[in-house]
DNA sequence: GTCTATATCTCGATAGAC
DNA sequence: GTCTATCGAGATATAGAC
C-alpha cells in the first residue's frame, strides 16, 4: 500500500481510487467520475484538491515510480558474489511486481506513447537516488567475470534477459493464464518456482551439468 | 510493412495511419483527426470506409494479430533438437518486434486493458491456425528433455523466459536507451548480438564451461 | 471542505454540397 | 469519393450555495 501519510484522508481517497482507475483505464481512458465514484467522494472534490486531470495523473505516476526506483535500488550491495546479486534481483524484483499488479502496465503505457514521464522521471529519480541500479547490476556482472565466477558475458545483455523474464510473467500473464490454467489456479506456488527459474536456468543453462556439487 | 493489397489506396492510406496511432496512444487515446492528419485525408472519409472508430481499431487489431500468430506459427519444426527449435523460435521472434515496431505496444496496451481483443483473437486465430505455437514449444522442450539433450526443466518456465527475454528489448527500449546510448548507436549490432545471447545463456548459462567441444 | 448546477470543450459521428 | 459544416454526447472544469 502507498504511503500517503501527507495527504488528508480525502486526498488518500482520491489518490487511491485515482491509481486504480489510470492502471486499468491509462490516462486518457480514466474517468474524473469513476475516479469519484470508487473514492466515494464528489468530483468537485478532485479539481479543489488536484486542480486538474493532468496534474492528478502526474502526481499518482510520480509517486508509484519513485517508489518502484528506490525499492529497487535496494537489492545490490557490492560485495556479494553474482549469485548472490541475481538470486537478491530477482526476488525483490518479482515479489515487487506481485505486490504492485498496476506497476508493469502504469509502465508500459507510458512507454507505449513514448515514455513521456518515464524519460522524465528516469533523470529525476533513477540516476540520482536510486544510485543507477543498471549501473550497479553490470558492474557487479563484470566484476564477477574478472574474477572467473562467470563467463565473460555482456552485461547490459544480460540484465535485459534478466529483467525481461522477470517481467514478462506479470505484462503477459491475462494471455498466458487463458492458454495455461495453472497459472492461475497455483499462481503463488508457480511464482516461486519462477524465482527459482529464472536463476538457475541464467546461471547454469539448459545443458546437463556435468556433476553436481551444489 | 502490413499486405493491405485488399485495401484502396486511401483505405491502405488510413489504415497505416491508424496502425501508428493506435500503436502510440491506445485505443481510447488515439484521435480520429490524428489519422486523418497523419494520412493526409480528410476526417469524415474514415467513417466512409471504416464506419465507426471502434470498427476501424478492430480490423487494424485483427490484421496485426493474425499476421503475428501465423509468421510464429511457421517457427517450431517438430524434427528439431531443442537448441535449433529455440535457435529458430529467437531469431524469428526478435526479427518479427524488430520489423513491427508497433507490435509489442499494441499487444501490450490491449493487456493492460483486460485483453479483450487478444482473448478472442487467441480463440479464433491462434489455436486453429497457427498450431498453438506455446504448446508446440513446450513439447519440442519436454522432449528434449526426455531424450537427454537438456535437464528436465519447466518447459512453461522456459517458454515465458524466453519470450520475456525476446520482447522486453523492445518494450523497454525507450527507458533503456536512454540509460544505455549504445541502444541506438549500434541497434542492428546489438540485436544480432541479442539474439546468440538469449540462446547461448539460456542453453549454457553463465557459469564457466568445462570444455569447449563445438 | 463538500455539494449542486452549469459552463466549456473535445471528439466521434452525420448531413449534405460538390 | 471527398470535402465543409455542424450536431450531440460525454467529459473536464468552474461558479457559487451551504
Amino acid at each position: 500500500m502507498p504511503d500517503t501519510a501527507a495527504y488528508s484522508e480525502t486526498e488518500e481517497k482520491i489518490f487511491l481510487a485515482a491509481l486504480e482507475e489510470f492502471s486499468r483505464n491509462g490516462r486518457q481512458g480514466a474517468r474524473l467520475q469513476d475516479i469519484a465514484d470508487r473514492a466515494g467522494i464528489n468530483k468537485a472534490l478532485i479539481h479543489y484538491y488536484f486542480r486538474s486531470k493532468d496534474r492528478l495523473y502526474n502526481d499518482v505516476f510520480t509517486f508509484v515510480i519513485r517508489r518502484y526506483f528506490l525499492q529497487m535500488g535496494e537489492t545490490i550491495r557490492p560485495g556479494d558474489s553474482f549469485e548472490t546479486t541475481l538470486r537478491d534481483f530477482v526476488d525483490r524484483y518479482i515479489d515487487l511486481l506481485d505486490e504492485n499488479p498496476a506497476l508493469p502496465f502504469f509502465i508500459l503505457r507510458d512507454i507505449a506513447e513514448g515514455a513521456p514521464m518515464m524519460s522524465e522521471k528516469v533523470g529525476e529519480v533513477l540516476l540520482p537516488h536510486a544510485g543507477n541500479i543498471p549501473h550497479r547490476f553490470t558492474e557487479s556482472c563484470e566484476r564477477a567475470a574478472r574474477d572467473g565466477e562467470i563467463r565473460p558475458i555482456d552485461s547490459v545483455q544480460t540484465l535485459i534477459t534478466v529483467m525481461g523474464a522477470c517481467i514478462y510473467f506479470f505484462a503477459g500473464y491475462p494471455v498466458l493464464s487463458a492458454a495455461i490454467p495453472r497459472l492461475k489456479r497455483q499462481r503463488r506456488r508457480f511464482l516461486r518456482e519462477r524465482k527459482q527459474h529464472i536463476v538457475d536456468i541464467v546461471y547454469y543453462g539448459l545443458k546437463p551439468r556435468p556433476e553436481e556439487s551444489e
